[in-house]
DNA sequence: TCATATT
């Protein structure tokens, strides 16, 4: 008992550092891992981060160290330099979220007078301990933005700066005291930054019908105005879009009302006279056009009304979109908790130059022509949300797949060709 | 440019 507590001290000293490891495989015990990385430096214990639920490892782990040299000789034995059995990829191995931070003993100083300069902050600072960094804010033309950034040497020092000062010591010339604070960690101001774009966009009206992918930008089975082949949103139109060659295949002319078909391949309004109900052409639509907007975004050729399978000979040759206008849009993507619902070998896609303003569900809604898309999932940048354009597409046979393949790779979209292929398969092979 | 994941 007296050890496990020591035990538990040790653990979560100040001076222990937590590591955070990915691309574990996830058939790996805490124990294996501990035994690998105590190979490289002292180890006190490695926790596996898994599922909340399923309690199936994440592919990632904790590793605390004693000292921050210990992690150090971990960080640079480990990371990139090793790949486990059954990993895509080498060995991540980082300070944990937080963690560099927590050593750092950052204080934010606020309320400095305009010019004060370095060596007078220093000065004031130094008197609670070793400043390690010190850095006033400027801005272009090295004004002072009344503000700093300062390292201490140890907690402690940081400790007693801050109740010394903080709202209550004024500098020279200066009618305010001054401010002092632990610094925001990366996450705050992650959270931040979020929550400002957050509130940006959400600040800018009719962002939908501005959003260049109109899919999922208008609740399936709602007419446009006009005539629901026309409309447009402002500023993007089908013209960006280049329409794949399948224009010129049996079947597809027939499936657009003459009356419009020019001008809803460029995505013009037709000039309707007064007289005519632009509804009308909406309406033959119940099995063609689940959604009038099917037709705004050419991907609806490829994968959506005009499968390269014979219009006649399957009843896949409508997909599953089309057919029904009040279940389509959010054909349950595979978004269970988190994880990625992947496919049988064959089934999945690897898909490039995605256009950027594409999410997963413009993602799925492009490639569900072909058959059911089981997750479609785009990957965006984690701090700043945006697009790396790629992502994967899963179907649930391989023949979907190479529908999806011979119907997609090299579309054009958005300025460039899509990039569609089987997805690699990092799986080993099971020994046994 | 191939599932990157922070108990």
């Amino acid at each position: 008992m007296a050890e496990g507590k020591r035990e538990r001290r040790e653990s979560s000293s100040e001076e222990s550092v937590k590591l955070f490891v990915g691309q574990v495989p996830k058939n790996m015990t805490e124990v294996q891992l501990l035994t690998m990385f105590r190979e490289f430096a002292l180890v006190d214990e490695v926790n596996i981060i898994k599922d909340k639920t399923t309690r199936a490892s994440r592919g990632c782990c904790f590793v605390i160290c004693p000292t921050r040299e210990e992690a150090d000789k971990a960080v640079n034995a480990c990371h990139n330099k090793k790949t486990l059995s059954g990993a895509s990829s080498p060995l991540q191995v980082k300070y944990a979220d937080g963690e560099l931070e927590r050593l750092e003993h950052k204080l934010f100083v606020g309320m400095l007078p305009k010019n004060v300069s370095e060596a007078e902050v220093s000065a004031l600072f130094s008197t609670y301990g070793t400043i390690k960094d010190l850095q006033i804010l400027r801005g272009s033309q090295q004004t002072s933005k009344g503000c700093a950034f300062l390292k201490y040497e140890t907690k402690e020092q940081a400790i007693a700066a801050l109740d010394a000062i903080n709202g209550k010591h004024k500098m020279e010339g200066s009618s305010v005291p001054l401010v002092v604070k632990w610094a925001d960690t990366e996450k705050e101001r992650q959270a931040r930054r979020a929550q400002k774009a957050q509130s940006q966009a959400s600040n800018v009206p009719n962002t939908d019908s501005q959003h260049p992918s109109l899919f999922g930008a208008l609740p399936l089975g709602y007419v446009p105005p006009y005539n629901g082949f026309g409309y447009q949103a402002p500023g993007y139109g089908l013209m960006q879009y280049r329409l794949p060659p399948m224009q010129n295949q049996p079947g597809f002319h027939s499936m657009i009302p003459t009356v419009n078909q020019g001008n809803a391949l460029r995505g013009i309004a037709p000039d309707l006279g007064p007289s005519m109900n632009p509804r009308n052409y909406a309406i033959p639509p119940a099995s063609y056009m689940g959604s009038a907007y099917h037709l705004q975004h050419p991907l609806a050729y490829p994968g959506g009304m005009f499968s390269h399978r014979p219009l006649s000979s399957s009843p896949r040759s409508v997909p599953p979109a089309v057919l029904s206008s009040s279940s389509a849009t959010s054909s349950s993507i595979g978004k269970g908790s988190g994880g990625q619902v992947e496919g049988p070998p064959g089934a999945n896609l690897f898909i490039y130059h995605i256009p950027q303003e594409f999410g997963d569900q413009e993602l799925s809604t492009a490639f569900q022509g072909f058959g059911r898309v089981l997750s479609a999932k785009v990957f965006v940048d984690k701090a700043t949300g945006v697009s790396k354009c790629f992502g994967f597409v899963s179907y649930e046979s391989p023949e979907d797949a190479q529908s999806a393949i011979s119907m997609m790779n090299g579309f054009q979209l958005g300025g460039k060709k899509l990039k569609v292929q089987l997805k690699r398969d990092n799986k080993q092979t099971k020994p046994y």
